[in-house]
Parts: C-alpha cells; structure tokens; sequence
RNA sequence: GGCCUUGUGGUCAAGAGGUUAAGACGGCGCCCUCUCACGGCGCAAUCCCGGGUUCGAUUCCCGGCAAGGUCACCA
C-alpha cells in the first residue's frame, strides 16, 4: 500500500508544515541544568476544583524552585464541555491563590500556541506522519459497532478494547480503504500499537516510586473524526514540543501511561519524567468509604468556596503545601514568618496515598494566619472579601474605617502579650464581631430578670469610662459583692453554696446585655470602644426586654 | 471482573530489622488575676490480617483482605 498516498487521502491538508519545521521552532529551551518545566493542562469547563490548584501548587513549587517554568495550557478539544470565560475563571482563582505562569494561553510565550484547538494543524501533521511511517491508519467502526465488541469481550472475560484481531479496521485493505472514503464514511485516526499486555516492565515514577507497567496494546484513536486529537495524542504532542520535562498529574492518568509511553516512543520524542500525585478524598458518610471530594456532593470541593466564606489565600495554600510534602508543617512552625516560597519542595516527600481532606485542620492554619495580620491587613481582607460576597448590611460596617480598626485592635488582641486566634474566615470574622455594630437582640441570660436588673443596675450606676483595668474589675467585684455573689474565686469553691455565684457570673450579665454573647475578648476594652453612651443605651435596653 | 496503586492513632503523618513507635490537627482533663480566645501542662488513641525469613518484624518476602484509580471518538 502506499502510505504517502492514503496519508494525503486521509489527511489533504494542504497547509501543514512539515514536522522538523515544528521541531526547529520549538527548540530544546535554555535553562539551567536542573530546571524542570512544567505546566498545569485544564479543561476550560469553568468549574475549578481544589484538586486543579493542589496539583498547580505542586507544579508551580516544582517549577519555579527550580529555577523552571510553569506553563498553561488550555485543554479545549472537547467541545462539548467548554465554556465561555472559563480561562478567565481558570487564572484569577490561581493567581488569588499564589499560583502564578510564566508563559500560556492569554498570557503568550514561544512555545504557543496554548491553546490545543489552534494546535490542530500541528497535531494533524503529526498524525500524517505516524500514517505515513505505518503507525496510524483510518477507522471506519462506528459507535454502536465498537459497543457491540466490547459487549462481547466482557461477556467473554477478555481485556476489552480496540486491539488484536477485534481491531477490524487495521487491516483493511488498500480497495476497502479507499471505496469507504469514496462513500463518505466518517472515520478516526487509530494509533497502531505494536505493544504486548503480557510484557511488563518497571517504570520510575517521581511521586510513586518504582511501578510497574504494562505495554499498551490497545490501538487507541488519536484524531477523532471532527479531526481534533484526542487527549492520550495532544498530551504527547505538546509535551514534547513544548519542552516539559515534568509532568505532575493526577492518578487517573496513570492507567493510561502505557499509552503514552508508546506514543512517545513511536513519534521519536524523549519521554519526559512522570508523578502521578493522588486526589484529596472526603468520608462519604453515607457509603461510609472514602471517595474523591466531589464537586457535585461537596460544596468545598470547589475553589469559589473558599473565596465565599472568606478563606485567607495563604491559609488554603498552606494547608495544601502540608499535604504536598510530609516536611512541610515542620518547616513551617520552624520558620513562621518566611515566606513559603523559601521552603525546599521535594517532589519524593509528595504521599503516595490519597489524604482526606481535614476542615479542622485549615481552619486551624487559617486561625494562624489571620492571627499574624496586622488590624490594617485584616482590615483590608475583610474589605476584599466583602467587596465580593458580604450581605449588605454587612458591608456598611466597614465603612467606618478607624472605628473598625479598633475592634480588630481589640479581638485580635494586637499590642497584648498574646494575639488571640478566634478568626478563621472573613466571613466568620464579621460575624462575631457584629455586636460592634449594632445592638443584640433575642438576650438570653442564665440568671433571672431579677438578678439581672439588680446586677446592671449596679454595675452600670458605678460605671466609669475612664477607668482603667483594674479599676473596672474593682468595680465588678464590689457589684458582686453587694449583691451576695463572691467576688474571690478561692472563697467562692471553698464554699460555693454560701453564695448566688461569682464574678464571673456577675460579669456575664453584663457581658451578654452589651454583647448578646456570653463568649468575648476583654468586656473592660470592649465598653471602651463602644462608648459610654451606647453602653448605657444597651444596658437600659436589655432591661427592658426582660 | 482484569490491570495498577495504596494500607502506622479519628485525620495528616515521621520512622527504623531491636525505639517508651516522633510531631501536628482534633478529642478529653488540669492550670492561667471575669467568660472566651491565647498560652502552659497532661491524658486517651495507631503499626490491616495470616504465613514465612530471622535470636527478633510494624519494618524484608509471599499470600489474603480492604480502600482508591482505570478499562471512551472525556479530559
């Protein structure tokens, strides 16, 4: 038969560049022995996933403490799942996340386009030359045939697939060949393989170590009958005329190496070296097993969740960079405040087991990182967040700038000796602080109306605003004292039924009157940063709605 | 079902042929001039199972078992 021929008949593009003018374009890049080029391969379907910037933090540490690249590449040759903005979409949750690229679709580089559906001309000259040396050749079966083949290969316990003697367009002859073109069939492009399940061999994968592989047989479809190739064909082109010399993907892919491993050898192109790094997976209490996070079950599972309730950026990453690498967390309570980018990420410290993802455990990184904010940092990440997500009413907090920079002075316990940790998101810290904003409703006090009314009463009748802390606590004592509650804790447990209770109690009437909450940072500065006024108003009025 | 991967407390995990089997989160308890938060101290909790190799195995080997992944003209 001749192959230049059929190659021509099957693709008579007459545009196509031969592929060493591909191979002269996109050159081997200059980088520093060692650098390692990445890249990140999305789908555009306008949904990120935490997985997508679990993977790209891995990537972009890879890459650029390497003194690499890290490249985007938009993995648009399903059609049917693109959406319009969804690079948009794909970048800014990136970049909000620390995940920056040197070089990609929308942002330009030499190794572009990054965009596969304007790769098409490329892809299909490859594909002309595998057909050309033998390697690929037309398929005319249609869906319901190949479902009627694998139909009977499962039904038969045999490895299911286009393969072997159930590959019925492989050898097709040159008449047959032609007089189905002639008829107009659609047709795709198969790879031809020359692989043998039963040959295994080791394979050094950077995350999982030593694995073993099996040689791919299946004679798998690399151009699909609208001409666009399919993901296992682009991948390998791609990755070899873009110079990536790592590739760090996630675990499904690993089923399908062999094919790639074959494709890459069969083209001529370097293999580049692998991680197939594993999913984060969540308990699936109804199943009761583990599962991927799931982006229809699981709101978190989604980046905009994140950005919604308010997440600190560096606390998600961080929180990713300790299930990344094993050494991470160390490092960090070693060298709190360097900048993460200073850790030595290392691609062997990377699980080998899928971890489940722990909401305690953000929550507790976030705790941290808000609690290392200066009130001006905070200030404007919550401004930030609220621009995009806070209810209204929400939002004419803020306005008050310095007003708001004192309560965060206050509930951050900024200039005591310990910062308190009680924020974890933007959203959450809103929350708890709303009592600085406006009045509680629906009180709810342990004590009854009466010793509440006797209590405040009290208190605020000795209230003073230019007391200090400790004469403000006097004052607490001596209201407690008057009224026959134990101001010493000591006396107090030594006799607890000689008394209605104890300071404590005393100051949680006032607190909750102030506050509507039993739980908040020191009631002295909070009444101090209220006013006196809108104390008095507050006490009055939690009298009366008893 | 075939193939591949993984299996140390509830979670993330360090670890080595002999250790009291790190650490962190979470839980619990105690302490800390008003609660909370912070901080401090302490407690409970782990080597999937069965064989083998070995003086000795959680560690090495072989079998199970369990979990995850994958078997498309989707990526």
């Amino acid at each position: 038969m001749d192959l230049n021929k059929l190659a021509d008949a099957l693709i008579p593009d007459e545009d196509l560049e031969p592929i060493e003018a591909y191979e002269e374009k996109y050159p081997a890049r200059d980088l520093p022995k060692g650098a390692e080029v990445t890249r990140l391969a999305p789908s555009p379907t306008g949904f990120m996933h935490l997985g997508n910037l679990y993977v790209a933090l891995a990537n972009e540490r890879i890459a650029h403490g390497s003194g690499g690249v890290l490249f985007l590449r938009i993995e648009d040759t399903d059609s049917k799942r693109k959406v319009e903005g969804a690079v948009d979409v794909i970048r800014s949750s990136l970049r909000y996340f620390g995940v920056q690229f040197d070089e990609g679709a929308d942002i330009g580089g030499a190794y572009g386009p990054y965009y596969q559906q304007q790769r098409a001309k490329i892809y299909r000259a490859y594909a002309k030359e595998l057909i050309r040396r033998g390697r690929a050749y037309p398929c005319f079966c249609t869906e319901e045939e190949l479902a009627a083949v694998r139909e009977k290969q499962t039904e038969n316990k045999l490895l299911p697939g286009y393969y072997g003697e159930f590959a019925k367009c492989r050898n097709l002859t040159e008449e047959e060949i032609y007089c189905n073109l002639a008829a107009g069939k659609p047709y795709v492009i198969r790879f031809r393989s020359e692989g043998d399940v039963n040959q295994k061999s080791v394979f050094h994968d950077a995350i999982k170590g030593e694995i073993t592989v099996t040689e791919n047989n299946q004679d798998v479809v690399i151009l699909k009958s609208d001409g666009i190739p399919t993901y296992h064909f682009a991948h390998v082109v791609d990755d070899h005329l873009m110079r990536t010399t790592l590739v760090i993907r996630g675990e499904e892919w690993l089923a399908s190496l062999p094919i790639h491993i074959e494709l890459f050898g069969a083209l001529g192109f370097r293999l580049p070296r692998y991680g197939h790094n594993c999913s984060i997976q969540k308990i699936d209490e109804a199943e009761g097993g583990r599962r991927k996070l799931s982006k229809r079950k699981d709101p978190e599972a989604s980046l905009v969740f994140y950005r919604e309730e308010g997440y600190h950026p560096l606390a998600v990453r961080t929180y990713l960079m300790t299930l990344l690498n094993s050494n991470f967390e160390e490092w960090r309570m070693k060298y709190p405040d360097k900048p993460l980018e200073e850790f030595k990420f290392s691609i062997g410290k990377m699980g080998k087991s899928g971890a489940l993802f722990d909401l305690d455990k953000l929550n507790d990184i976030s705790k941290e990182i808000l609690s290392s904010l200066s009130a001006e940092e905070m200030y404007d990440f919550l401004c930030e967040w609220a621009r995009g997500y806070a209810p209204e009413e929400l939002r004419t907090c803020l306005a008050d700038r310095a007003y708001l920079l004192r309560v965060l002075t206050l509930c951050m316990g900024i200039g005591s000796k310990k910062r308190r940790k009680d924020f974890i998101t933007a959203r959450q810290a809103a929350e708890t602080i709303a009592y600085f904003f406006r009045a509680p409703q629906n009180l709810s006090f342990r004590a009854d109306g009466e010793t509440v009314k006797e209590v405040l009463g009290r208190f605020m009748a000795s209230y003073d605003p230019t007391d200090d802390n400790a004469a403000w606590f006097d004052k607490m004592k001596k209201t407690a004292d008057a009224l026959g509650f134990a101001s010493d804790m000591k006396a107090y447990k030594a006799a607890p039924d000689a008394y209605r209770g104890n300071v404590s109690d005393v100051a949680e009437i006032v607190r909750v009157a102030l506050t509507g909450q039993a739980n908040t940072p020191d009631l002295c500065t909070i009444m101090s940063v209220l006013g006196e006024e809108e104390c008095r108003r507050r006490a009055a009025a939690a009298v009366a709605s008893l």
